[in-house]
RNA sequence: GUGGGUAUAGCGUAGUUGGUUAACGCGCCAGAUUGUGGUUCUGGAGACCGAGGGUUCGAAUCCCUCUAUCCACC
């Protein structure tokens, strides 16, 4: 299913095959948590902007509107209209981000919803079976992501927990692909690491999970609150004992500069909330640094977002009409920044790719990192 | 013309029986956000309290005059 293309030091790039067609990696998956890109990206908009792969999440659409609607509806695929890969979050993160609200168990986890308040339960075999429902691409494993400023006993025990629950997940799944009624009877399972900051029970877990042979490894919980060299120290230590011919999948991250130096350190999937909620807040991504649309400076400005760039945004119109809809609150403003963000996120990974397959991603990733960390943006 | 009310930041308001650097919302100016609870969160600037005079140790608060404005009645 994974094709390894080329490698320039640790950094990878390779082809993965699925039934939806062929990812292309490094990759940055666009996150629209409950079927839809928010800010009123369309899936007819995806296309404009270079998506090759929509994440949504497993707890949410369980919620609202219910996974078994979404089957009856004939899976995500058909119901969003969106015919690439798509690869859905276990619900495992809303179990540390909806913190207040959730109780842990071996069995699984009690949470309230957030939309009712009614109790749901969900442990690895509801998490398959909602994500065989949803029928995406790839599923991911149901894991418990610890802040990382748990102690080293509460973090062992968590692994622990995660990796019985990694082999109650692949149980499941495989039960549930040779069902008569599957929709994607080939959908695809990835395992996910844990840890924190204790690099060695992450290697250990490391370890121990790839000896489940799956189709892809990704690595949780990093982001969450540790610096980022502390990140970058773990990925160093934790990725080598991930397997190199199958995708890496670092959770959650991140800024530019982030995927640009974990593409270094052998990742090459990532997902992060930032372009789309950066957008929606004013914020835009350039190869001049971050700018705020919101500022009085730009309200004369006839010049695109950023002056070259081929999104639907900077095709059109100018950084004066943006902070307009901005400040009016009107929704094109968003949108226009959304697709602005999803196109350079998207476009600045099929850079990485090439050169990586071009033995120049050390010089690239120099280039690119001084570029996205320009401090005066937009000028 | 007569009677009454109101004047506090760009706008709308709060300021307790007169008491140290006059508060709040919106707006304005910035900053945050990492497997998204969809207009969020956190800061900042900005008013010598309509003008002038008086009472008082001390006035946005009490008194007088003026100005502006609103309401009612002629």
């Amino acid at each position: 299913m994974y094709k390894l293309i080329a490698q320039d030091g640790r950094a990878k790039s390779g082809e993965f095959h699925t039934v939806h067609g062929v990812i292309q990696t490094p990759v940055f998956m666009n996150v629209g948590t409950a079927a839809a890109i928010k800010g009123a990206v369309s899936t007819e908009d995806l296309k404009d902007i270079k998506t090759q792969v929509e994440l949504s999440n497993t707890y949410h659409l369980h919620v609202r509107p219910g996974d078994k609607v979404i089957k009856q509806m004939g899976g995500l695929h058909k119901f969003m209209v969106w015919d690439k890969p798509i690869l859905t979050d276990s619900g495992g993160f809303q179990v540390f981000s909806l913190a207040k609200l959730r109780q842990i168990k071996e069995e699984g986890v009690y949470f309230n919803s957030h939309v009712d308040g009614r109790k749901i339960f969900m442990g690895p075999e509801e998490s398959m079976q909602i994500q065989s429902n949803l029928a995406s691409t790839i599923a991911m494993a149901f894991d418990e992501c610890p802040p990382s400023l748990e102690s080293r006993e509460y973090m062992q025990k968590s692994v622990d927990r995660t990796t019985r629950w990694l082999d109650r997940c692949i149980k499941e799944i495989d039960r549930l692909n040779k069902l008569e009624d599957t929709i994607n009877p080939n959908q695809i399972l990835f395992g996910i690491n844990q840890g924190g900051t204790f690099e060695d029970i992450r290697i250990e877990h490391a370890k121990r999970i790839s000896e489940f042979n799956l189709d892809g490894y990704a690595i949780g919980g990093l982001a969450v609150g540790e610096s980022h060299s502390e990140m970058y120290r773990i990925l160093d230590e934790t990725v080598p004992h991930l397997p190199l011919e199958k995708p890496t999948y670092l959770m959650g991250v991140g800024t530019p500069e982030n995927i640009l130096e974990s593409v270094d350190r052998g990742v090459d999937f990532f997902d992060c909330v930032y372009p789309t909620r950066n957008g929606r807040h004013g914020h835009a991504y350039t190869n001049k640094g971050k700018m705020n649309l919101f500022n009085a400076k730009y309200e004369l400005d006839s010049k695109p977002i950023e002056v070259g760039c081929g999104c639907p945004a900077c095709t059109l119109y100018s950084r004066a009409y943006i902070r307009h809809l901005l400040k009016a609150k009107e929704m094109l403003g968003m949108r226009l920044l959304v697709l602005h963000n999803l196109y350079f996120y998207n476009e600045m990974m099929e850079e990485i790719k090439d050169a990586i397959r071009a033995g120049e991603y050390t010089n690239y990733k120099k280039d690119k990192i001084e570029r996205v960390s320009y401090k005066e943006g937009g000028s």
